[in-house]
DNA sequence: TGAAATATAGCATAAACATGCTATATACCG
DNA sequence: CGGTATATAGCATGTTTATGCTATATTTCA
């Protein structure tokens, strides 16, 4: 009884989603295959699909709306829709954030196609899958980055208004040598070198 | 004397470079396709394909170098080949410094497969072919931030990431006083005393 | 063509940062 | 009660930035 498989891609990048339509058609045997660019026109279409099994490959930075606000709509729509994740976020707060949202797969845009296949396998074992460029941040992610105390965020705020040393520590009526104390255990944390790396570290995590 | 016509697509993410292998091969009717996720490789793969007519699709964003520099390397070996960029990046300075780079096009990966065939009939005709996305952005482009040259641009793409004079100018190729200069010169428009702070400016002004 | 902008490169010096150490007081959790 | 995390503060030293100058070649544009 091998049923046809349905999939629909969404994502703002309108190449991207018609050629990743593609290959899904061509490459994972997949009969009908939509893509949208657009979360509304993408929703119309689920709630005049029904409750059949549905493969949905959601993209997380959508122009107007998130990815994860989509999922929850989703659900209530067609509880049995499978959702994958195919994004091109690196960020481990973010893919932290969509695992929480408990969706079927988390995939990388950056993946082999190989994981794509291995995804639809734990699938349909109904086993969640997380590609392995994810595990491998998730894995660094939880071992070594401790959270930031809430003095450190403070002083972090005003590096990344471009203060140095010395104005922040008037700023917080701190000694300088607290200031910079502050920011060396970040910097170890966030295992960078220089202030531009853990403002890059900040920007990706969400901090600033 | 219809000739095979053959394309490479270079971009980190190796589904979307993988994909859009496929649609150019089945909706474009390319004969010969392949697809990179890192510049070392397809360096290596161009040296080696000789001076045949071929176009090159360029994502901006690569890990560890510029799209940019790619393209001038792309010169040195290959005067003919023509080189699409085919980017995500939406910022008006970003899309004016791959402009002035003389790519044969630039496409935008939202736009619609109707613009990939319009991209290679313009090519065809040597017009440089400008996606409507891009047209749009361009035109209602804010003069004030237009002061960044392209030079300035790639180098503050490098501080944004968290490298040093020393480590940009070896990726640039650079002298590390050029790259000095570069900054301090950005910094004098920008009105600031800090990296921190012409990153800040970079952020507010979607220049990274 | 000629002025202006861009890209390149250099020297010198003071300020700020990065990092190796140490140290005390307080707070919180089990 | 005692261990761990947090917040505070310091010294010493080498590296990197920031900034004041100058200078040439190329490109762009009016």
């Amino acid at each position: 009884m091998k049923t046809t498989s349905h999939a629909v891609i969404l994502d703002d990048q309108k190449i991207v989603a018609f050629s990743f339509a593609l290959l899904l058609k061509r490459e994972c045997g997949i009969e009908l295959v939509q893509s949208f660019s657009q979360g509304s026109e993408f929703l119309q279409f689920l709630r005049a699909f029904g409750k059949q099994e549905l493969f949905i490959f959601l993209d997380y930075y959508l122009p107007n709306e998130n990815g994860l606000s989509l999922l929850t709509e989703i659900r209530r729509i067609n509880g049995d829709a499978k959702v994958i994740f195919l994004t091109g976020a690196t960020a481990p707060a973010v893919i932290s954030s969509i695992l929480q949202y408990r969706p079927e797969a988390v995939l990388s845009k950056s993946c082999e196609l190989s994981e794509v296949f291995a995804c639809f396998e734990a699938i349909k074992k109904k086993e969640l899958y997380i590609c392995s460029e994810f595990e491998r941040i998730l894995s660094t992610y939880d071992k070594k980055i401790k959270t930031f105390t809430p003095r450190e965020i403070e002083v972090l705020q005003y590096f990344s208004e471009g203060y140095s040393v010395a104005e922040t520590a008037s700023r917080t009526f701190l000694s300088p040598h607290t200031v910079v104390t502050h920011r060396r255990k970040m910097m170890a944390k966030a295992e960078c070198q220089t202030i531009g790396q853990m403002l890059k570290y900040a920007r990706e995590h969400n901090l600033i």
